[in-house]
RNA sequence: GGCGCGGUGGCAGAGUGGCUAUGCAGCGGAUUGCAACUCCGUGUACACCGGUUCGACUCCGGUCCGUGCCUCCA
Protein backbone atom coordinates (compact mmCIF):
# COMPACT_ATOMS: atom_id res chain seq x y z
CA UNK A 1 0.00 0.00 0.00
CA UNK A 2 1.21 3.22 -1.00
CA UNK A 3 2.21 5.90 1.80
CA UNK A 4 0.89 9.53 1.72
CA UNK A 5 2.67 12.58 2.88
CA UNK A 6 0.78 15.26 3.37
CA UNK A 7 1.88 19.01 4.20
CA UNK A 8 1.06 19.64 7.40
CA UNK A 9 0.83 23.38 8.01
CA UNK A 10 0.61 23.01 12.05
CA UNK A 11 4.18 21.48 12.14
CA UNK A 12 5.09 23.18 8.66
CA UNK A 13 6.40 20.33 6.83
CA UNK A 14 6.01 17.63 5.04
CA UNK A 15 4.77 14.59 7.06
CA UNK A 16 3.86 10.75 6.56
CA UNK A 17 0.56 10.63 7.77
CA UNK A 18 -1.08 8.16 10.05
CA UNK A 19 -4.79 8.50 10.54
CA UNK A 20 -5.87 8.53 14.48
CA UNK A 21 -7.85 5.72 13.18
CA UNK A 22 -7.09 3.65 9.95
CA UNK A 23 -10.81 2.01 10.13
CA UNK A 24 -11.76 5.40 9.61
CA UNK A 25 -10.60 8.55 8.37
CA UNK A 26 -12.45 11.78 8.75
CA UNK A 27 -11.33 15.50 7.40
CA UNK A 28 -13.24 18.73 7.61
CA UNK A 29 -12.60 21.79 5.19
CA UNK A 30 -14.21 24.62 5.36
CA UNK A 31 -16.85 25.32 2.98
CA UNK A 32 -18.50 28.66 1.44
CA UNK A 33 -21.04 31.47 2.58
CA UNK A 34 -24.03 30.85 0.55
CA UNK A 35 -25.21 34.71 -0.43
CA UNK A 36 -23.76 34.35 -4.26
CA UNK A 37 -22.20 32.48 -6.50
CA UNK A 38 -19.14 30.47 -6.10
CA UNK A 39 -16.14 31.54 -7.92
CA UNK A 40 -13.09 29.69 -9.62
CA UNK A 41 -11.09 29.83 -5.87
CA UNK A 42 -14.00 28.43 -4.05
CA UNK A 43 -13.78 25.95 -6.98
CA UNK A 44 -10.34 25.08 -6.70
CA UNK A 45 -10.64 24.43 -2.47
CA UNK A 46 -13.44 22.19 -3.22
CA UNK A 47 -11.34 20.08 -6.10
CA UNK A 48 -8.62 20.14 -4.07
CA UNK A 49 -10.06 18.71 -1.22
CA UNK A 50 -12.08 16.55 -3.25
CA UNK A 51 -8.97 15.04 -4.84
CA UNK A 52 -7.51 14.51 -1.55
CA UNK A 53 -10.87 12.23 -0.29
CA UNK A 54 -10.39 10.48 -3.67
CA UNK A 55 -6.56 9.54 -2.63
CA UNK A 56 -7.93 8.60 1.11
CA UNK A 57 -10.78 6.79 0.00
CA UNK A 58 -8.71 4.33 -2.00
CA UNK A 59 -6.37 3.98 0.45
CA UNK A 60 -8.59 3.51 3.76
CA UNK A 61 -11.66 1.28 4.10
CA UNK A 62 -14.12 4.35 5.29
CA UNK A 63 -13.92 8.20 4.85
CA UNK A 64 -15.90 10.70 6.28
CA UNK A 65 -15.45 14.05 4.48
CA UNK A 66 -17.34 16.86 5.65
CA UNK A 67 -17.86 20.35 3.95
CA UNK A 68 -19.84 23.04 5.90
CA UNK A 69 -22.09 25.53 4.18
CA UNK A 70 -22.08 28.70 6.04
CA UNK A 71 -25.94 30.20 6.02
CA UNK A 72 -25.62 32.52 8.07
CA UNK A 73 -23.19 35.61 8.17
CA UNK A 74 -23.46 39.31 7.56
CA UNK A 75 -22.61 39.29 4.06
CA UNK A 76 -25.97 37.37 3.79
CA UNK A 77 -28.13 39.57 5.53
CA UNK A 78 -26.43 42.23 3.19
CA UNK A 79 -27.73 40.33 0.19
CA UNK A 80 -30.93 40.27 1.89
CA UNK A 81 -31.33 43.85 2.21
CA UNK A 82 -30.05 43.94 -1.55
CA UNK A 83 -32.22 42.12 -3.25
CA UNK A 84 -35.16 41.88 -0.62
CA UNK A 85 -35.08 37.84 -1.08
CA UNK A 86 -35.61 36.35 2.18
CA UNK A 87 -32.29 34.97 3.49
CA UNK A 88 -33.79 31.62 3.49
CA UNK A 89 -34.37 31.87 -0.37
CA UNK A 90 -30.85 33.63 -0.62
CA UNK A 91 -29.04 30.61 0.86
CA UNK A 92 -31.43 27.79 -0.25
CA UNK A 93 -30.75 29.15 -3.76
CA UNK A 94 -26.75 29.42 -3.43
CA UNK A 95 -26.29 26.61 -1.74
CA UNK A 96 -27.87 24.34 -4.39
CA UNK A 97 -25.89 26.30 -7.02
CA UNK A 98 -22.89 25.83 -5.53
CA UNK A 99 -23.31 22.12 -5.43
CA UNK A 100 -24.47 21.89 -9.18
CA UNK A 101 -21.57 23.85 -10.14
CA UNK A 102 -18.66 21.93 -8.11
CA UNK A 103 -20.57 18.73 -9.63
CA UNK A 104 -20.05 20.06 -12.70
CA UNK A 105 -16.60 19.73 -12.39
CA UNK A 106 -16.47 16.42 -10.70
CA UNK A 107 -16.48 17.86 -7.02
CA UNK A 108 -18.88 15.13 -5.61
CA UNK A 109 -20.49 16.45 -2.46
CA UNK A 110 -19.36 15.69 0.40
CA UNK A 111 -20.28 13.24 2.65
CA UNK A 112 -21.88 15.29 5.13
CA UNK A 113 -22.56 19.08 4.23
CA UNK A 114 -23.98 20.47 7.61
CA UNK A 115 -25.63 23.84 7.86
CA UNK A 116 -24.68 26.14 10.27
CA UNK A 117 -28.08 27.19 11.48
CA UNK A 118 -28.56 23.61 11.73
CA UNK A 119 -26.10 23.83 14.83
CA UNK A 120 -26.89 26.67 16.73
CA UNK A 121 -27.43 24.36 19.71
CA UNK A 122 -24.26 22.91 19.70
CA UNK A 123 -22.84 26.08 19.51
CA UNK A 124 -24.47 27.73 22.49
CA UNK A 125 -23.00 24.61 24.31
CA UNK A 126 -19.94 24.96 23.40
CA UNK A 127 -20.15 28.87 23.74
CA UNK A 128 -21.25 27.93 27.73
CA UNK A 129 -18.40 25.60 28.13
CA UNK A 130 -16.02 28.38 27.19
CA UNK A 131 -17.39 30.64 29.78
CA UNK A 132 -17.69 28.38 32.32
CA UNK A 133 -13.96 27.21 32.30
CA UNK A 134 -13.15 30.76 32.16
CA UNK A 135 -11.83 31.49 28.02
CA UNK A 136 -14.95 33.51 27.47
CA UNK A 137 -16.83 36.59 28.70
CA UNK A 138 -20.31 38.50 28.04
CA UNK A 139 -19.55 42.19 27.37
CA UNK A 140 -22.46 44.23 25.71
CA UNK A 141 -25.04 41.79 24.68
CA UNK A 142 -21.42 39.83 23.14
CA UNK A 143 -19.93 36.96 23.99
CA UNK A 144 -16.05 37.14 23.45
CA UNK A 145 -12.98 34.64 23.78
CA UNK A 146 -10.38 36.39 25.72
CA UNK A 147 -7.52 35.38 23.68
CA UNK A 148 -4.57 35.87 26.57
CA UNK A 149 -6.32 33.31 28.36
CA UNK A 150 -5.09 30.42 25.37
CA UNK A 151 -0.96 30.52 25.54
CA UNK A 152 -0.92 28.64 22.61
CA UNK A 153 -3.04 30.52 21.19
CA UNK A 154 -1.08 31.52 17.14
CA UNK A 155 0.60 28.02 16.74
CA UNK A 156 -0.89 27.19 13.50
CA UNK A 157 -0.29 31.02 11.65
CA UNK A 158 3.14 31.03 13.58
CA UNK A 159 1.91 34.72 15.00
CA UNK A 160 2.90 35.52 18.57
CA UNK A 161 0.66 37.67 20.75
CA UNK A 162 2.87 40.82 20.39
CA UNK A 163 3.10 40.36 16.68
CA UNK A 164 -1.06 40.21 16.69
CA UNK A 165 -1.21 43.64 18.58
CA UNK A 166 1.65 45.10 16.50
CA UNK A 167 -0.15 44.22 13.50
CA UNK A 168 -3.67 45.54 14.66
CA UNK A 169 -4.78 47.44 11.98
CA UNK A 170 -8.68 47.19 13.33
CA UNK A 171 -10.54 49.82 15.76
CA UNK A 172 -11.15 47.77 18.85
CA UNK A 173 -14.65 47.79 20.26
CA UNK A 174 -13.96 49.29 23.64
CA UNK A 175 -16.20 45.97 25.15
CA UNK A 176 -12.95 43.81 24.48
CA UNK A 177 -10.78 42.75 27.15
CA UNK A 178 -8.03 42.20 24.93
CA UNK A 179 -7.75 43.97 21.29
CA UNK A 180 -7.32 40.41 19.64
CA UNK A 181 -10.70 38.90 21.37
CA UNK A 182 -13.12 37.57 19.09
CA UNK A 183 -16.48 37.52 18.96
CA UNK A 184 -18.52 34.20 19.95
CA UNK A 185 -21.99 35.44 19.97
CA UNK A 186 -23.55 38.34 19.01
CA UNK A 187 -26.93 40.37 19.57
CA UNK A 188 -29.30 40.47 16.42
CA UNK A 189 -31.95 43.26 16.16
CA UNK A 190 -35.61 42.74 15.09
CA UNK A 191 -35.05 42.61 11.25
CA UNK A 192 -31.99 40.20 11.81
CA UNK A 193 -31.77 36.39 11.75
CA UNK A 194 -31.41 35.18 15.54
CA UNK A 195 -32.14 32.84 18.08
CA UNK A 196 -32.23 32.64 21.55
CA UNK A 197 -29.71 31.98 23.65
CA UNK A 198 -28.29 32.52 27.48
CA UNK A 199 -26.92 35.57 26.46
CA UNK A 200 -30.59 36.94 24.69
CA UNK A 201 -31.31 36.97 20.96
CA UNK A 202 -28.26 36.66 18.44
CA UNK A 203 -26.60 35.35 16.37
CA UNK A 204 -23.17 33.12 16.08
CA UNK A 205 -19.74 34.57 15.32
CA UNK A 206 -17.85 33.76 12.55
CA UNK A 207 -15.53 30.69 13.78
CA UNK A 208 -17.48 29.32 16.55
CA UNK A 209 -19.50 27.08 13.52
CA UNK A 210 -16.76 25.38 12.11
CA UNK A 211 -15.52 24.02 15.95
CA UNK A 212 -19.28 22.76 16.44
CA UNK A 213 -19.78 21.18 13.42
CA UNK A 214 -16.71 19.05 13.13
CA UNK A 215 -17.07 17.78 16.16
CA UNK A 216 -20.60 17.07 15.86
CA UNK A 217 -19.93 15.43 12.87
CA UNK A 218 -16.24 13.78 13.04
CA UNK A 219 -15.40 13.65 16.94
CA UNK A 220 -12.56 15.23 18.22
CA UNK A 221 -9.99 14.38 17.84
CA UNK A 222 -9.97 14.27 13.95
CA UNK A 223 -7.42 13.77 11.04
CA UNK A 224 -7.44 16.53 8.48
CA UNK A 225 -9.00 19.94 8.56
CA UNK A 226 -8.70 21.93 5.32
CA UNK A 227 -9.43 25.60 4.17
CA UNK A 228 -8.08 28.18 1.46
CA UNK A 229 -4.87 29.60 3.33
CA UNK A 230 -6.45 33.01 3.71
CA UNK A 231 -8.48 31.21 6.64
CA UNK A 232 -5.36 30.13 8.41
CA UNK A 233 -5.69 33.42 10.66
CA UNK A 234 -7.63 34.20 12.00
CA UNK A 235 -10.53 31.44 11.24
CA UNK A 236 -8.48 28.09 11.74
CA UNK A 237 -6.62 29.76 14.10
CA UNK A 238 -9.79 30.92 16.09
CA UNK A 239 -11.47 27.36 15.79
CA UNK A 240 -8.35 25.60 17.15
CA UNK A 241 -8.45 27.98 20.41
CA UNK A 242 -12.26 27.47 20.27
CA UNK A 243 -12.16 23.90 20.63
CA UNK A 244 -9.34 22.83 22.73
CA UNK A 245 -10.29 25.54 25.34
CA UNK A 246 -13.50 23.84 25.80
CA UNK A 247 -12.33 20.73 26.10
CA UNK A 248 -9.32 21.97 28.57
CA UNK A 249 -6.93 20.87 26.21
CA UNK A 250 -3.65 22.82 25.47
CA UNK A 251 -2.26 20.64 22.65
CA UNK A 252 -3.24 22.44 19.21
CA UNK A 253 -3.66 18.61 17.49
CA UNK A 254 -5.92 18.01 20.28
CA UNK A 255 -8.86 19.41 17.58
CA UNK A 256 -7.27 18.06 13.98
CA UNK A 257 -4.29 16.64 13.46
CA UNK A 258 -2.75 17.86 10.42
CA UNK A 259 -4.24 21.01 8.38
CA UNK A 260 -4.08 21.47 4.75
CA UNK A 261 -4.42 24.97 3.08
CA UNK A 262 -4.52 25.37 -0.63
CA UNK A 263 -2.65 28.42 -2.44
CA UNK A 264 -5.28 31.19 -3.83
CA UNK A 265 -6.37 31.91 -6.96
CA UNK A 266 -4.85 34.58 -8.99
CA UNK A 267 -6.52 36.13 -12.35
CA UNK A 268 -3.94 37.48 -14.99
CA UNK A 269 -1.52 37.79 -12.48
CA UNK A 270 -3.99 39.77 -9.94
CA UNK A 271 -5.69 38.80 -6.80
CA UNK A 272 -9.88 38.38 -7.64
CA UNK A 273 -11.55 41.57 -5.86
CA UNK A 274 -15.57 42.11 -7.03
CA UNK A 275 -13.46 46.12 -7.59
CA UNK A 276 -11.10 44.65 -10.03
CA UNK A 277 -13.83 43.23 -12.43
CA UNK A 278 -11.83 40.25 -12.64
CA UNK A 279 -14.17 37.96 -10.33
CA UNK A 280 -14.27 34.21 -12.49
CA UNK A 281 -17.79 32.64 -11.50
CA UNK A 282 -17.71 28.73 -12.02
CA UNK A 283 -21.17 29.40 -13.19
CA UNK A 284 -20.02 31.80 -16.05
CA UNK A 285 -17.16 29.34 -16.89
CA UNK A 286 -19.26 25.91 -17.06
CA UNK A 287 -20.41 27.92 -19.87
CA UNK A 288 -17.81 28.39 -21.75
CA UNK A 289 -15.62 25.23 -20.81
CA UNK A 290 -16.35 21.73 -20.32
CA UNK A 291 -16.10 20.80 -16.65
CA UNK A 292 -13.10 18.51 -16.60
CA UNK A 293 -11.33 21.21 -18.69
CA UNK A 294 -11.72 23.57 -15.57
CA UNK A 295 -10.36 20.64 -13.28
CA UNK A 296 -7.60 19.39 -15.00
CA UNK A 297 -6.72 23.79 -15.07
CA UNK A 298 -7.61 23.92 -11.44
CA UNK A 299 -5.52 21.17 -10.74
CA UNK A 300 -2.41 22.23 -13.13
CA UNK A 301 -0.24 23.63 -10.13
CA UNK A 302 0.34 22.26 -7.12
CA UNK A 303 -2.66 22.49 -4.72
CA UNK A 304 -0.20 24.91 -2.10
CA UNK A 305 1.46 27.32 -5.07
CA UNK A 306 -0.54 30.25 -6.09
CA UNK A 307 -2.29 29.60 -9.99
CA UNK A 308 -2.58 32.25 -11.99
CA UNK A 309 -6.05 31.52 -14.13
CA UNK A 310 -5.30 32.61 -17.73
CA UNK A 311 -6.23 31.77 -21.29
CA UNK A 312 -3.09 29.69 -21.36
CA UNK A 313 -3.54 27.79 -18.67
CA UNK A 314 -6.98 26.67 -19.78
CA UNK A 315 -5.64 26.37 -23.09
CA UNK A 316 -2.83 23.53 -22.12
CA UNK A 317 -6.00 21.77 -19.78
CA UNK A 318 -8.40 22.02 -22.83
CA UNK A 319 -5.17 20.37 -25.08
CA UNK A 320 -4.92 17.69 -22.14
CA UNK A 321 -8.51 16.83 -21.90
CA UNK A 322 -8.66 16.17 -25.94
CA UNK A 323 -6.06 13.65 -26.22
CA UNK A 324 -7.70 12.22 -22.92
CA UNK A 325 -10.82 11.70 -25.14
CA UNK A 326 -8.77 10.50 -28.17
CA UNK A 327 -6.93 8.05 -26.17
CA UNK A 328 -10.53 6.90 -24.92
CA UNK A 329 -11.86 6.47 -27.98
CA UNK A 330 -8.73 4.84 -29.45
CA UNK A 331 -9.02 2.02 -26.58
CA UNK A 332 -13.20 1.86 -27.44
CA UNK A 333 -12.87 -1.91 -27.96
CA UNK A 334 -10.58 -3.00 -25.28
CA UNK A 335 -11.58 -4.80 -22.96
CA UNK A 336 -9.67 -3.75 -19.67
CA UNK A 337 -10.60 -6.68 -17.56
CA UNK A 338 -8.17 -8.73 -19.16
CA UNK A 339 -4.97 -7.67 -17.44
CA UNK A 340 -5.29 -5.05 -14.85
CA UNK A 341 -1.83 -4.16 -14.26
CA UNK A 342 -0.53 -0.54 -13.52
CA UNK A 343 2.85 0.24 -14.67
CA UNK A 344 5.10 1.95 -12.49
CA UNK A 345 5.60 5.10 -15.00
CA UNK A 346 1.76 5.72 -15.41
CA UNK A 347 1.03 5.25 -11.72
CA UNK A 348 -0.44 8.60 -11.09
CA UNK A 349 -1.27 7.12 -7.48
CA UNK A 350 1.99 7.17 -6.48
CA UNK A 351 2.31 10.77 -7.27
CA UNK A 352 -0.51 11.86 -5.97
CA UNK A 353 0.51 10.03 -2.63
CA UNK A 354 3.22 12.99 -2.48
CA UNK A 355 1.55 15.90 -1.17
CA UNK A 356 -0.54 15.56 -3.89
CA UNK A 357 1.73 16.24 -6.75
CA UNK A 358 -0.52 16.75 -9.65
CA UNK A 359 2.06 17.85 -11.77
CA UNK A 360 3.72 14.73 -11.21
CA UNK A 361 0.60 12.83 -11.63
CA UNK A 362 0.18 14.61 -14.97
CA UNK A 363 3.43 13.61 -16.34
CA UNK A 364 2.70 10.66 -16.10
CA UNK A 365 -0.78 10.70 -17.48
CA UNK A 366 0.49 12.10 -20.51
CA UNK A 367 3.59 9.26 -20.74
CA UNK A 368 0.43 6.91 -20.55
CA UNK A 369 -1.68 9.01 -23.39
CA UNK A 370 1.54 8.87 -25.26
CA UNK A 371 1.70 5.03 -24.34
CA UNK A 372 -1.59 4.56 -26.08
CA UNK A 373 -0.86 6.29 -29.15
CA UNK A 374 2.32 4.66 -30.44
CA UNK A 375 0.65 1.16 -30.55
CA UNK A 376 3.88 -0.55 -30.82
CA UNK A 377 3.82 -3.59 -32.72
CA UNK A 378 3.93 -6.81 -30.42
CA UNK A 379 2.89 -4.66 -27.53
CA UNK A 380 -0.71 -5.16 -28.55
CA UNK A 381 -1.30 -7.31 -25.38
CA UNK A 382 -0.67 -4.11 -23.09
CA UNK A 383 -3.46 -2.32 -24.36
CA UNK A 384 -6.37 -4.00 -21.86
CA UNK A 385 -3.48 -2.80 -19.02
CA UNK A 386 -3.57 0.72 -20.91
CA UNK A 387 -7.13 1.14 -20.44
CA UNK A 388 -7.45 -0.18 -16.80
CA UNK A 389 -4.68 2.47 -15.87
CA UNK A 390 -6.65 5.29 -17.91
CA UNK A 391 -9.22 4.15 -16.05
CA UNK A 392 -8.11 4.31 -12.85
CA UNK A 393 -6.37 7.63 -13.16
CA UNK A 394 -9.34 9.71 -14.65
CA UNK A 395 -11.40 8.20 -11.39
CA UNK A 396 -8.77 9.29 -9.21
CA UNK A 397 -8.02 12.82 -10.70
CA UNK A 398 -11.73 13.06 -10.76
CA UNK A 399 -11.75 13.66 -14.92
CA UNK A 400 -14.79 11.99 -16.33
CA UNK A 401 -15.22 11.39 -19.87
CA UNK A 402 -17.56 13.11 -22.13
CA UNK A 403 -18.38 11.05 -24.70
CA UNK A 404 -16.65 13.22 -27.92
CA UNK A 405 -19.42 14.75 -29.80
CA UNK A 406 -19.26 13.27 -33.31
CA UNK A 407 -21.49 14.72 -36.00
CA UNK A 408 -24.98 14.89 -34.25
CA UNK A 409 -27.51 16.16 -36.45
CA UNK A 410 -27.98 15.74 -40.17
CA UNK A 411 -26.85 18.57 -41.57
CA UNK A 412 -22.97 17.70 -40.51
CA UNK A 413 -23.37 13.95 -41.23
CA UNK A 414 -24.61 14.92 -44.86
CA UNK A 415 -21.37 17.55 -45.20
CA UNK A 416 -19.04 15.05 -44.39
CA UNK A 417 -20.51 12.39 -46.81
CA UNK A 418 -20.43 15.06 -49.54
CA UNK A 419 -16.81 15.85 -48.58
CA UNK A 420 -16.04 11.94 -48.89
CA UNK A 421 -17.49 11.83 -52.41
CA UNK A 422 -15.84 14.79 -53.38
CA UNK A 423 -12.67 13.68 -51.99
CA UNK A 424 -13.43 10.62 -54.32
CA UNK A 425 -13.38 12.58 -57.55
CA UNK A 426 -10.15 14.39 -56.29
CA UNK A 427 -12.53 17.82 -56.18
CA UNK A 428 -10.49 19.05 -53.41
CA UNK A 429 -11.94 22.46 -53.70
CA UNK A 430 -14.96 20.95 -52.99
CA UNK A 431 -13.85 18.80 -49.84
CA UNK A 432 -12.09 22.32 -48.66
CA UNK A 433 -15.04 24.68 -48.72
CA UNK A 434 -17.12 21.73 -47.33
CA UNK A 435 -14.65 21.72 -44.23
CA UNK A 436 -14.49 25.80 -44.04
CA UNK A 437 -18.90 25.24 -43.80
CA UNK A 438 -18.67 22.58 -40.70
CA UNK A 439 -16.01 25.06 -38.96
CA UNK A 440 -18.43 27.70 -39.43
CA UNK A 441 -20.95 25.29 -37.64
CA UNK A 442 -18.70 25.12 -34.88
CA UNK A 443 -16.89 21.27 -36.03
CA UNK A 444 -13.47 20.08 -36.58
CA UNK A 445 -12.73 17.52 -39.11
CA UNK A 446 -10.97 14.75 -38.36
CA UNK A 447 -9.86 11.97 -40.58
CA UNK A 448 -9.62 8.81 -38.93
CA UNK A 449 -8.60 5.04 -40.52
CA UNK A 450 -12.79 4.44 -40.33
CA UNK A 451 -13.33 7.71 -42.13
CA UNK A 452 -14.02 11.24 -41.64
CA UNK A 453 -15.60 12.37 -37.78
CA UNK A 454 -16.83 16.03 -36.77
CA UNK A 455 -15.97 17.04 -33.24
CA UNK A 456 -16.99 19.99 -31.36
CA UNK A 457 -14.11 22.59 -31.87
C1' G B 1 6.02 47.46 10.38
C1' G B 2 5.26 41.90 11.71
C1' C B 3 4.77 36.82 9.84
C1' G B 4 4.94 33.58 5.57
C1' C B 5 5.66 31.97 0.44
C1' G B 6 8.12 32.23 -4.04
C1' G B 7 11.76 33.70 -8.09
C1' U B 8 13.25 27.31 -13.10
C1' G B 9 13.86 27.40 -20.72
C1' G B 10 8.98 31.94 -25.05
C1' C B 11 4.81 30.37 -21.48
C1' A B 12 2.74 26.88 -17.63
C1' G B 13 4.98 23.90 -14.04
C1' A B 14 7.49 19.54 -11.06
C1' G B 15 11.93 17.84 -9.11
C1' U B 16 16.86 16.49 -7.58
C1' G B 17 23.59 17.49 -4.27
C1' G B 18 26.33 14.76 -9.82
C1' C B 19 22.18 11.02 -14.55
C1' U B 20 19.21 18.17 -15.75
C1' A B 21 10.52 16.03 -15.60
C1' U B 22 6.10 17.01 -18.18
C1' G B 23 2.89 19.98 -20.98
C1' C B 24 1.69 24.34 -24.21
C1' A B 25 3.79 27.33 -28.00
C1' G B 26 7.84 27.37 -31.92
C1' C B 27 10.97 25.00 -35.58
C1' G B 28 12.34 20.58 -38.82
C1' G B 29 10.58 15.81 -40.50
C1' A B 30 6.91 11.47 -41.15
C1' U B 31 1.73 10.81 -42.24
C1' U B 32 -2.20 13.54 -45.23
C1' G B 33 -4.70 15.52 -51.81
C1' C B 34 -4.00 19.87 -48.32
C1' A B 35 -5.20 19.94 -43.30
C1' A B 36 -6.64 18.14 -38.46
C1' C B 37 -5.16 14.08 -35.24
C1' U B 38 -0.87 11.13 -34.18
C1' C B 39 4.34 9.94 -34.42
C1' C B 40 9.81 11.21 -34.71
C1' G B 41 13.53 15.00 -33.96
C1' U B 42 14.84 19.81 -31.85
C1' G B 43 15.76 23.80 -26.50
C1' U B 44 21.70 22.04 -20.80
C1' A B 45 16.50 26.92 -17.92
C1' C B 46 17.09 27.15 -12.79
C1' A B 47 17.12 35.96 -10.06
C1' C B 48 21.99 38.02 -8.22
C1' C B 49 26.49 37.76 -4.92
C1' G B 50 29.34 35.03 -1.60
C1' G B 51 30.16 30.29 1.24
C1' U B 52 30.14 24.72 2.15
C1' U B 53 31.48 20.60 -1.28
C1' C B 54 35.48 16.72 -5.59
C1' G B 55 30.78 18.66 -7.55
C1' A B 56 24.88 23.12 -6.23
C1' C B 57 19.62 24.89 -9.85
C1' U B 58 19.26 21.77 -5.43
C1' C B 59 22.54 23.03 1.30
C1' C B 60 24.04 27.84 4.21
C1' G B 61 24.38 33.42 4.45
C1' G B 62 23.35 38.00 2.14
C1' U B 63 21.14 41.22 -1.86
C1' C B 64 17.33 42.40 -5.24
C1' C B 65 12.44 41.44 -7.04
C1' G B 66 7.43 39.49 -6.75
C1' U B 67 3.46 37.86 -3.85
C1' G B 68 0.06 36.23 0.37
C1' C B 69 -1.69 37.03 5.38
C1' C B 70 -1.92 40.48 9.54
C1' U B 71 -9.54 43.36 8.29
C1' C B 72 -14.50 39.99 5.47
C1' C B 73 -12.34 36.38 2.10
C1' A B 74 -11.42 29.77 -0.72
Amino acid sequence: MSELKLFNTLKREKQVFIPIDPAHVRLYACGPTVYSYAHIGNARMAVVFDLLTRVLKTLYPKVTYVSNITDVDDKIIAAHQETGETIDIITRKYEAIYNEDMAALGAAEPDIQPRATEHIGEMIQLIGALIERGHAYEADGHVLFNVPSFENYGGLSARSRDEQVAGARVEVASYKKDPADFVLWKPSSDDEPGWESPWGRGRPGWHIECSAMAEKHLGLPFDIHGGGADLKFPHHENEIAQSCCAHGQEDLAAFAAVWVHNGFVTVEGEKMAKSAGNFLLVHDLIEKYPGPVLRLALLGAHYRQPLDWSDQVVHQAQKLYDKILRAWEELKDVDENQQKVILNDHNIMLALCDDLNVPEAFSKLNALLSSIFKKPEGLEDLRPSYKYSLIKSLELLGVEIEEVKEESNSEIAALLEERTAAKAEKNFTRADEIRDQILVLGYEIEDTSEGPIARKA
